[in-house]
RNA sequence: GCCACCGUGGCUUAGCUCGGUAUAGCGACUGAUUCGUAAUCAGUAGGUCGGGGGUUCAAAUCCCCCCGGUGGCUCCA
């Protein structure tokens, strides 16, 4: 007999011999949703026999562990039905991953038709019931098993030699090396739905043979994977890509280059009220703004030190007569040299220059898309130049700042973090050591000061320093940094920035910090879009009213109503085609006006409006004055939300 | 950059497997209608099928090259 505590604390005694299955059903009556146990702290199969005393306790499919292992499982199911499709298809290595799991394949690329297929006879082996079954092997084995095979047998070199054996699973025909633990039947797999096939490479090397990789969803529950789906479909319905279409925010021409985008006017209208807003915001702050050069010389960016570290994403440098110049990527070395351009005193720390420069930068061709990645930038960027007892103040203002923004904006699922250097791989990074350490401490105390919850992130600082990001979850749930505030210590001495202190001597204990509340207009927007579906609060709306007639009779009134709102500020347009009422609001939905005002014999007759909100709530007999009022207090104050229907 | 998939009027799209110069809807325009809240009727125009080359009597369709779009590109079998 073996002792065998379980999770509640008690001990059991069974048979030697026992399987973990045998344990976990006698106390819990059935399986009760596990997909494997833990015994000892160690995962292992429901098979898993018991020969001595141990602590065991259930894996539930629902737990981060469980998932991992029900959509490695899934991995394998997928491996299964692929080499029965295709039998010239050699698995190679298929992990799980967030959300699901990807099997990569040395074979003919597939198409994505062939998925509902293949989805199709993974649900069908599943329905076999087959049992997964693990079986251990002594190395000429395993070798010999897999001979046809050439990526397990590197997986093998890897990680077990040549001597040791290890373990492979087997469900129905199917086997592969691994070692587990897996879901003891097929039939456990049910929640998986494939989604996409893609190419990489075996190794993640461009020189290694090609492989066809097929991503799918797995879940414990049907719920789950149900929220899953209709997560990516509202990102379909919500991509900025698709509105900024519709609502003509932007375009991108091959003529012009990819990664390039164009601002039609309703784009334009946004990106300059966002700009608008922040000039106010920051001046209030006690910023002033300047505007430099899109290029400059080969040797100012080799001071700054960005060439060295960032020459590929710069574009390459243009030959001049005079020198060698290339397009800036950043408006720093500028500000620093706006700073030198005359001798400072400490009364004018801190000094913070703004700007809304475009900076261009090189990224690879095949990872632009849309807004959200693209070669040229404009930014809402700034430079405080300051001592080190000025930085917490500093740090503190644009923290609050981008709360205030972001409130205003309405986004509300975002957190701080702290980005570090990376002790281990100090190359990457200028500076002593040691300035690493106290500027990453004092920037931790200034959070902890503040009270700002945030998570560290190893070896995400720049190279000049450690910073603070603001990092926002996309509706895919995927996390992209959005706002930055950074401290730099290297660019007082690349530059030599000095001031003249209280004692009348030069003084060099100068900081810089650089800091982008609103990311870059492209990618600001794109987010914008997507958390707005394009229904932007009526500030930032590019047509704020769209004044709509029932009939032609009524044009006479609709057009006095469209000049008083324009008259007072309110961007309007009106709609004076002889379509029937129910088409004007059909058609004019998708340009997202803020409200629409619906002008009939009624409202004609006693000179009012009747408002229209985008939800299709109605509020009749307004006076025209009033809505005017009513309208401008909203714009003004910024309002995220759309009240003049409900009030 | 590399790879896979895709590219048909302003937009959405049929046709491509098995070659015979193209389908429909929306939108635009014209006319009728003057209408009370997510499709009023009729008509007209609009496409060298992303670009170039090749095969063929004949190419949107097959082949090659380029351009663009989309997805992906170290993460324990």
């Amino acid at each position: 007999m073996i002792k065998v505590k379980t999770g509640d604390d008690k001990v059991h005694a069974y048979e030697i011999g026992i399987t973990a299955e045998g344990v976990i059903s006698d106390i819990l009556g059935r399986k009760h949703g596990a997909v494997a146990v833990l015994i000892d702290g160690i995962e292992r199969d429901f098979s898993h026999v018991l020969k001595t005393d141990c602590s065991i306790e259930p894996i539930l499919g629902a737990s981060d562990a469980g998932l991992y292992i029900l959509r490695h499982s899934c991995a394998h199911l997928l491996a299964q039905a692929v080499t029965e499709m295709f039998p010239d298809a050699k698995p190679t290595i298929g992990p799980p991953i967030e959300h699901g799991f990807y099997y990569d394949f040395h074979m003919e690329p597939i198409s994505k038709d062939e998925l509902p297929k293949i989805e199709k006879r993974m649900k069908e082996l599943a329905k076999q019931n087959l049992k997964i079954e693990r079986e251990e092997h002594g190395n000429t084995k395993l070798r010999k098993m897999f001979s046809q095979n050439q990526f397990k047998a590197e997986i093998m070199d890897d990680k077990i030699g040549h001597d040791v054996g290890s373990s492979t699973y087997r469900q129905g025909n199917f086997v592969d090396l691994c070692r587990g633990p897996h879901v003891s039947s097929t039939s456990e797999l049910r929640w998986f739905k494939l989604t996409s096939t893609s190419q990489a490479y075996w190794r993640g090397d461009a020189k290694r043979e090609p492989l066809t990789r097929i991503y799918g969803l797995c879940y414990a529950t049907k719920e789950d994977l149900k929220k899953r789906k209709k997560q990516i479909e509202e990102a379909a319905f919500r991509d900025h890509k698709k509105i900024g279409k519709e609502m003509d925010l932007y375009m991108i021409n091959e003529l012009i280059g990819k990664g390039l985008p164009v601002w039609l006017p309703n784009g334009e209208l946004l990106k300059s009220e966002i700009e608008r807003f922040a000039v106010e915001t920051e001046k209030a702050y006690g910023y002033e703004r300047v505007t430099t050069p899109v290029l400059a010389k080969q040797e100012l960016f080799e001071t700054s030190g960005h060439l060295p570290h960032y020459a590929d994403s710069m574009y390459p440098p243009m030959e001049m007569d005079d020198g060698t110049y290339y397009l800036k990527a950043m408006n720093c070395p500028m500000h620093h040299l706006i700073y030198r351009n005359k001798k400072r005193s400490y009364r004018e720390l801190p000094l913070r220059i703004a700007e809304y420069g475009t900076v261009y930068r090189n990224e690879l061709s095949g990872t632009l898309t849309g807004l959200l990645r693209v070669r040229m930038l404009s930014m809402n960027d700034a430079h405080i130049y300051c001592t080190l007892d000025q930085v917490a103040q500093e740090f503190a203002d644009n923290i609050k700042m981008i709360r205030d923004y972001y409130a205003t904006f309405g986004f509300e699922d975002y957190k701080f973090r702290l980005s570090l250097w990376d002790s281990e791989n100090t190359d990457k990074y200028i500076g002593l050591p040691e300035n690493w350490e106290i500027t990453q401490n004092h920037l931790r105390q200034i959070l902890d000061d503040l009270e700002v919850p945030y998570e560290e992130g190893e070896g995400e600082a720049a190279f000049y320093g450690p910073k603070v990001d603001v990092q926002f979850t996309s509706l895919l749930g995927r996390e992209e940094s959005m706002s930055t505030i950074q401290l730099d210590f290297a660019a007082q001495e690349c530059f030599d920035l000095t001031f003249v202190d209280e004692t009348g001597g030069e003084n060099s204990n100068l900081f810089v910090i650089h800091r982008a509340p609103l990311s870059t207009h492209e990618r600001f927007i794109a987010f914008l879009t997507e958390h707005w579906t394009g229904n932007f609060p009526t500030w930032l709306s590019p047509i704020q009213t769209q004044v709509i007639t029932i009939s032609e009779k009524q044009n006479k009134y609709a057009s006095k109503v469209a000049e008083t709102l324009e008259k007072a500020g309110v961007r309007t347009r009106i709609d004076f085609s002889d379509n029937t009422i129910g088409k004007k609001i059909r058609m004019h939905r998708k340009m997202r006006p803020a409200y629409m005002l619906i002008i009939g014999e009624e409202e004609s007759k006693k000179k009012t409006v009747a408002i229209r909100s985008r939800a299709g709530e109605q509020r009749n007999d307004v006076t025209l004055n009033d809505f005017v009022k009513e309208i401008l207090e909203e714009i003004k104050n910024r309002s995220a939300e759309l009240n003049i229907v409900l009030s």
